[in-house]
DNA sequence: CGTAGACTTGACCTGCGTCAACGTGTGTGG
DNA sequence: CCACACACGTTGACGCAGGTCAAGTCTACG
């Protein structure tokens, strides 16, 4: 049933923007059309127009990159409750692909839908935009992980990312299921995977993190993020907030401004 | 007169987004405040919420993230036309901070102008998400360059990037001011000053690239554009669309949507 | 039980960082 | 008008993080 299956993705854009009780039960429904999509299979190639959004139901999905001598960067991963796409809402032509990193559910959904919710509700316009905001912070910080960090800090900082994404919960659980391979890593980090596999190595030497087919496992998660230079704020908002709402009597009616600028 | 300074900023929402004659009049009159600040001077720090988002008119702003050991990565540059925290609107707490790079013009624009101005306009809204779909687009290339890229390559694909977004126009010129220094240069794409330097000295060799004191010359950009693996198409929409519009009939008006997903 | 994809290891190489010194231009104050 | 300072650019020597190549080993799965 779609109703439970986009669950997820609501609470989601719950968790950063207050969507009212009409806002949610239109988000629900949704209509979805569900696929089983299998590891490195491309769902949205770049130049290539789509008419619909896919969120992630189950499994990984990557944001993919080509250079010319046939080597491919990463430069994002998608979890559940996540629509990597949601960009081509705005911009019907990607200029990177998606693929699926391991075998996933998605479900599709047709951007008419997704534009007629937006016109209809502004709290579902601003909880996109706000995902457009989050997702460009993630970028950010991957911009700087690549840039000003060493291997074993890229990849920490990597498993620090998806342990929050996937909301591991670090004071009951120190495990939590990454299904990538190594290579995958190497793309993510821009490294290779002979230098993954021994940073991995390394870190594990340290204590710091296992990571064994597909399951990652952090003992000491302070000692981790510090090691990561790790902060989990940019992935977060403090509460869920709503800055757009159809003023109902029209006017200049504006929330209160302190003379901060 | 701001009816003046603004036009840039219009302008660049109009490329990619069609907006009506009352929409651009109402972005022209936006209330704002004009202040000159100097190199380095920080404009929003992280974690700090901020009242209103800026505008650049003239010079070059940076985002930047600091790292443990004092060292900072800059994630992307501003150019006059954009609006480099449009992103607090919508999350008034950055997470990385914001500094003129060379003694820049800057108008502020209070967030409750802006908010009201997407509550009554719907093209103003799509033209804002769209500016930060393309924004994403732009950190995305940076995550690839640092990524994947040498250090020759990644130097001058930012000189790409930034010819482009400064609209150097390059069947009539081959020179455009970018008035940076070296370390400044490091700091954005990873390197340290002195192999940027060499790098710069190696493109220039190579007839790719010169830069002397903040103005860029490019004696052949096809040439240069090849090297740097550079594809402006991320930059640009072939043009201006319009998706969202408030529907006049309420009902399930709907774009034709051929049955591709 | 064989095959293919993932992981591992070792040897070697190189792009880039680091350090430290030295130019070169530009603005400032005497 | 000079001299000094300071920020920026340049150069050389050296070291190391991480790449590359090539040869295994392990594991899952048919």
């Amino acid at each position: 049933m779609t109703l439970r299956s986009l669950q997820l993705f609501v609470e989601r854009l719950g968790a950063h923007t207050c969507l009212t009780e009409e806002e949610r039960l239109v988000l629900l429904s949704l209509p979805t059309s569900i696929y089983q999509v299998s590891t490195e299979q491309a769902l949205v190639q770049p130049n290539e127009p789509v008419q619909s959004s896919c969120i992630v139901l189950r499994g990984i999905l990557a944001g993919t990159s080509n250079i010319q001598d046939g080597e491919r960067q990463i430069t994002s991963f998608y979890v559940p409750g996540d629509m990597p796409d949601l960009h081509t809402l705005l911009r019907p032509k990607a200029n990177f692909g998606l693929r699926a990193i391991c075998s996933s559910d998605i479900a599709r959904v047709p951007h008419a839908a997704l534009l007629e919710a937006m016109r209809r509700f502004a709290g579902i316009s601003e909880a996109f935009a706000r995902e457009l905001v989050r997702e460009g912070d993630v970028r950010s910080e991957w911009v700087v992980n690549l840039g000003k960090r060493t291997a074993k800090q890229r990849i920490a900082h990597l498993f620090c990312e998806m342990a929050v994404r996937t909301k591991m919960d670090k004071e009951t659980h120190t495990e939590f299921p990454f299904p990538v391979t190594q290579a995958v890593l190497a793309d993510a980090t821009g490294l290779s995977t002979v230098h993954v596999n021994r940073s991995i190595q390394a870190l594990r030497h340290e204590g710091l993190l296992s990571f064994v087919r597909g399951t990652a496992q952090i003992p000491d998660w302070k000692a981790l993020a510090k090691a990561a230079d790790f902060d989990r704020g940019y992935l977060e908002v403090s509460a869920p907030m709503r800055r757009l709402t159809l003023a109902p009597s029209e006017g200049l009616l504006v929330e209160q401004e302190p003379s901060v600028w």
